[in-house]
DNA sequence: GATCAGGTGTTACGTTATAACATTAGCGTG
DNA sequence: CACGCTAATGTTATAACGTAACACCTGATC
């Protein structure tokens, strides 16, 4: 984590941050149904990046039921609007937003993706660093088109 | 184009660039059939990134005769091992490399994809940028597993 | 011209993602 | 409570991207 030891960083079991994500929604006047509630659950005791099918998975082998392709899809969506997951391009998965629990707004986050087995970690690039980047690309006449950068990787535990 | 007005930034004509891949793979003991310099004929063509299938498009509309996906992705494999082409994961598509006609060596490529239209620069970043991401990422442990970043952005063209 | 490797053809399938339409659940209003 | 509206989910089909496996051909070398 980018700043360990404060309180938004305290360990939170995955109950704890359902709790919150419940409660969000409901500030928000949308529903954390019990099938988004579970597709959360999944990415959160995974504590990796999942793709859409895998979740499928999740939802037969865990609660016992199925859930298709085609609803977790549109699921995911919703928990996207509500800032609850991310959608990460490079990896084409799904991973919970490690600060649910945190009411403050945060900057905007890069993504550093194991690509082996896809453990994720959210971090927050100096501002000088994305400033100096965004003006590399300026200068060619492009503009960054999100600045929830992706970053493949590989974790110690992967990495050779 | 990073360092406009130089020798390699000069225009140069499809036929010239196709000229210089080929005696690229000659010095390298492999080699560049008719149907790879097609292929790579069509990326270079099209200014653009391109997709496996719509390259597959271009064979059967501009050269009269079909070269299936299959193909065109083993053709693409070889190309980019040659450095003639590179993949773009973010946009999962393939695009010609933008310093064929270079001899010498050069930076490790960063990627600017419009993903509106999928024109694409290859800029370089400020090596005190990149050690700047780097430590980042590595404080918290993590690696980069590429070094060929690739941001979504829009183009002026495609921007409001 | 036999052999062998590299290149290509062909078929099948796996994975990710969305479109279109049917059905159900929750919720307010008369 | 019944009605009707909207959100949520179910169901089926299909598009786009990508790879595995195996057959066949071609061109260089001996």
């Amino acid at each position: 984590m980018a700043t360990p030891g404060t309180r938004e960083e305290v360990e939170q079991t995955t109950h704890t941050i359902l709790e919150s994500a419940k409660s969000h929604c409901e500030s928000r006047g949308t529903r954390l149904t019990e099938k988004r509630r579970q597709v959360l659950a999944g990415l959160l005791d995974s504590k990796r990046a999942l793709s859409a099918y895998e979740l499928t998975d999740y939802c037969r082998d865990e609660l016992g039921y199925p859930l298709q392709a085609m609803s977790v899809y549109r699921i995911l969506e919703f928990l996207e609007q509500e800032n609850l997951v991310h959608r990460l391009n490079l990896a084409k998965k799904y991973v919970a937003c490690s600060h649910i629990v945190c009411s403050h707004e945060h900057e905007l986050p890069q993504f550093l993706i194991c690509k082996s087995c896809f453990k994720v970690e959210e971090i927050t690039i100096e501002r000088k660093t994305m400033t100096s980047l965004n003006n590399s690309v300026e200068a060619v006449g492009f503009n960054l088109a999100s600045h929830q950068l992706e970053f493949d990787c590989l974790c110690v535990d992967c990495d050779d």
